[in-house]
DNA sequence: CATAAATTCGTCCAAAACGTTCATTTCAGC
DNA sequence: GCTGAAATGAACGTTTTGGACGAATTTATG
């Protein structure tokens, strides 16, 4: 999946001159590869870095294998959010991932997208589903339509470098909400963490035996429901007594209220996504300090 | 270990043209060991030292020892699974990428991708877990990155015509196993039917519903698991009554065993994934022949 | 071990990309 | 509004690329 784009691809794709494509890349302004013969290769996630910190539109998305017409929705968070919803509602997968691309392109950071956009978008399908607006298959639909937005958006950033902290987690058994630990997944790799999340409804046993196994850096934990909260916060306890001096917890999720919390150790409980993107941000910048 | 490489292989493995790869070694840009007849062989470590040297980056390095025979042998598909298999329970997702895409770019079905290959892989991983050899994580991590795979796969494929019949389909309440009815949708777009997953989990007053408002040509329902027998088949018997007459059924999964189907009404029971497609195809056929 | 299938060989060629030069446009600062 | 530096984009002959082809070689199969 992962092409390469040639000078002229690219200077077709944002409507420059292929000359000053190749000057850009000459100048290191795109990141760019070349063949033994001195051909520039450009992947499609550095120009996309590159289109995000210039001026310039991805006017013709198709040449790149895109999905086209982008450029055409708002770029402002509020709105987007009421779009998305209507469009998730209906299906459209379309514009769904033209919304978001559009976004993401407008320099707004995935973790921004994800906490104004995507989430408030769900919290008003629920609300809606509360009223008896909607019904339980489109909201079901809805999150299938998202899921595929963020694996589509994982492969428009770079890959995370050999030499990246990993970080790992998941939702724990009886929580099914597969949206939050992806996003998680997502916005640390954004930040350039090795991370890779297990998924969800994870008994805490194979969590213990992946933690011993990996050694990660950051363990994250996303709570949308608890089946039991006795039962949880033993599992819990003993996971973080076991490894929690090794390993950073981080814990989310709306399951996680006040009265759990005060049950609970942990490096950092994070209300959305821009708080563990902050956070981990931060144990990043801790470690290339002082490298252990 | 690591035998030599063809210049096909290698044309594939850093994305360039074989044609390429041949002028390159006849240069000597890249040391190349020749057969008796003159083909070119070239070792690893030979590679990886034309990569330092010219600026032509390879993704990961794991990439390379693919199975790359574009035949339509057995043995390639055996290879990849067990390959695959490997990949997946260590997580890496880029040889995983790599095995899937190569398997496609050969003119591999995607049902039969999605069957011999990935289906396979999983009951090896299902097996190895039954012996202790492998852990609940490493199965869900799996999960994660195929369910990735699968959605990368969706995106190399054309959009539904305007025009295309609509299918959608899901797993009921109960039933987890996203990647079956994901498999699904991809194979049935791939076959040019407006398909879209519901998702999983679904309770059956929900799928009636969708029916009811969406009113599609075919419905899906995929059914790994069955939370209690009785009171699934009197809520499928309840939506095949209101619907069966006007919407094709089609049921498929391991859950649904010989007892339980013959208490069933359904328009096709397909095995596997291969079988759901030859099915949707003929149906597609025949209300090309005679339009409603 | 022999035969058939599949892959690679060598060669050719059109299309594409290279580097370079130069006229034109853009735009900040006066 | 004018000016000069900086960026743009078109033009050019040369080099690289990648697809196509029949022939030769390797690999799979009985």
């Amino acid at each position: 999946m992962h092409e390469f784009l040639t000078s002229k691809q690219v200077a077709r794709a944002i409507q420059a001159s292929e000359s000053s494509v190749k000057r850009w890349c000459d100048k290191g302004v795109i990141p760019t590869q070349y063949t033994a013969g001195g051909h520039r290769r450009i992947a499609l996630p550095d120009l996309i870095e590159f289109l995000r910190s210039s001026k310039y539109d991805l006017v013709r998305p198709e040449v790149l294998g895109l999905p086209a017409t982008t450029g055409q929705t708002s770029r402002v968070i509020d709105r987007a959010e009421e779009q998305l919803t209507e469009a998730l509602l209906r299906g459209e997968e379309d514009l769904c991932r033209q919304i978001v691309l559009d976004l993401y392109l407008a320099e707004h950071s995935i973790s921004a997208i994800c906490d104004l956009v995507i989430g408030r978008s769900f919290v008003t399908i629920g609300d809606r589903w509360e009223c008896g607006e909607a019904e339980v298959y489109q909201e079901r639909r809805g999150c299938e339509l998202a899921l595929r937005l963020l694996h589509e958006l994982r492969t428009l950033i770079p890959n995370p470098p050999l030499d990246a902290p990993v970080a790992f987690g998941g939702a724990v058994e009886g929580d099914l909400y597969s949206l939050a630990t992806t996003m998680v997944e997502l916005v640390l790799r954004d930040i350039k963490w090795n991370a890779s999340s297990l998924g969800t409804n994870l008994p805490f046993s194979t969590l213990a035996a992946a933690i011993e196994q990996q050694r990660p850096r950051m363990f994250w934990l996303s709570v949308s429901y608890i089946r039991n909260e006795q039962e949880f916060l033993q599992n819990y306890a003993e996971l973080y007594d076991e490894f929690g001096m090794d390993v950073a917890f981080v814990v989310g999720g709306r399951a996680l209220k006040e009265p759990i919390r005060q049950q609970m150790q942990y490096a950092a409980f994070c209300d959305n996504i821009r708080h563990l993107e902050s956070f981990a941000q931060t144990l990043l910048n801790a470690s290339e300090k002082e490298p252990k």
